[in-house]
DNA sequence: TGCTGACATATTGTCCGACAATATGTCAAT
DNA sequence: ATTGACATATTGTCGGACAATATGTCAGCA
């Protein structure tokens, strides 16, 4: 008996993807090189056979991630997205997953102590100056609540960008996007300086001393000590975070 | 003295960012549930008041983030961006990046074993099911390289699925893409069936006896085990990682 | 020479109108 | 109840148009 035949449904790509789908290509397999200028639009609109029209559509489609950008509000540029672009969409998604700050701290204490302990090994002096400068600053504003969620996030990016690890970068940048608010509701709530200033004094030591079990150790500590202030706070640690917009 | 005016550059947005904007706020604060159907475009432009194709510009702004989805091809819906709109934005940032394999690793490192340890407190029944069904097949399979990498990853997928954590599942997304071709160059390479088969069953028993530690340490040892295959490989573990596009 | 201002040019942002392809709804005929 | 014909709605694509703005050119003037 033969078989019946079944053609499946056939992919009909609108042409905007098309294009779009060309551009990701040669961005990403390094045909154009990331600061490179993009053709005009209609230039691309005859190279590729369609109207304009189209061709921004397709545009539009790489923007948003960070992929293309503007070089001065004209000229279309290909750009590296940064930490700003992945944490703005990926945030985005983990709102409308209705994601708990339970779920978030738990990824939080997979990364953060993994970033204190791997700045201990790339920190360069230049870093280690600017998260003294930190610490410093840290120490002045210990009762300006916002002022210090200012420092305390820096701290932690400072310390990420210490790893010189853009797979860790671009992995937690969501996290900071999402802890910022909650953070920030702790800190108003527990006036919590003295704390924070200590944890982070240590995780600096560890890193200035190479220290990678001290600076994780110190790393989840600070971590614990957020996710109490978060539960005494009555601050829903089980529920939903609610995104800063 | 009178201080000298500063009125800084106006940020003169292009209307499609506006309305890019307004919508993607409506969208996460809420106002429009993932699943409903956005008004359709005629009407859209008439409510912001400008032209179809802005209109259109700013939905394909919010499309390739997976904010918005087609249901049949031609209504818009609102979806929640899954892992793999999430894990293809991503990996493109971390390729354009050339982030290579050793910091891949160290993330990965970092996530994986987390995954081992909370799937122990949240598999469900007809998890642990699927991990032992995955087990059954990789036994099976473990000859045959392109099928062996299959369940490989299946494998990793199910035990961060386990863990219920949306945000553990997004933030892995990106790494999951980025190994798939390595992880298949070191089976080709190696042909690791038997310690891919063991490190699973080790994780898979943790799990169903809730061994949050044994859990945690295999799958250290199988990350590590992986490390190895790609340095013995010589596959390049200081190397950018090439994506499979 | 070096600067200024007028002018043409290029490029993007926005609008309008049009049409084909396709899905949906309606209704009559069987 | 099913089928088929037909009108309708919606998206995908096209083409052309114009305003705003940045860039380049070039004459004129100190």
């Amino acid at each position: 008996m033969a078989q019946p035949v079944n053609f499946g449904p056939l992919a009909h790509q609108p042409a905007y993807r098309l294009v779009s789908e060309k551009i990701r290509h040669a961005i990403i397999s390094g045909d154009i090189e990331a600061g490179e200028l993009l053709p005009t639009e209609t230039d691309l609109a005859e190279q590729f056979g369609v109207t304009r029209s189209t061709v921004r559509e397709a545009i539009r489609l790489l923007e948003h991630v960070g992929i293309l950008g503007r070089a001065d509000r004209k000229r279309l540029v290909v750009t590296r997205p940064g930490t700003e672009a992945i944490g703005r969409s990926v945030s985005a998604a983990m709102l409308m997953h209705r994601v708990t700050f339970e779920e978030l701290w738990q990824v939080a204490m997979g990364l953060e102590p993994l970033a204190g302990k791997l700045a201990c090994l790339s920190a360069t002096q230049e870093e280690k100056q600017l998260l003294a400068d930190n610490l410093a600053r840290t120490a002045q504003v210990m009762d300006d609540h916002d002022a210090l969620l200012e420092v305390e996030i820096e701290f932690h990016n400072l310390v990420a960008e210490a790893t010189h690890n853009n797979a860790l970068l671009l992995a937690r940048a969501p996290l900071n996007e999402l802890f910022y608010p909650a953070w920030g509701a702790v800190i108003r709530a527990l006036s919590p300086g003295e704390r924070i200033l200590v944890a982070h004094q240590h995780v600096y030591d560890a890193i200035c001393a190479g220290d990678q079990e001290k600076a994780e150790e110190w790393m989840e500590k600070h971590m614990r000590d957020f996710r109490r202030g978060i539960e005494m706070g009555n601050l829903g640690f089980d529920q939903p975070v609610r995104g800063h917009l």
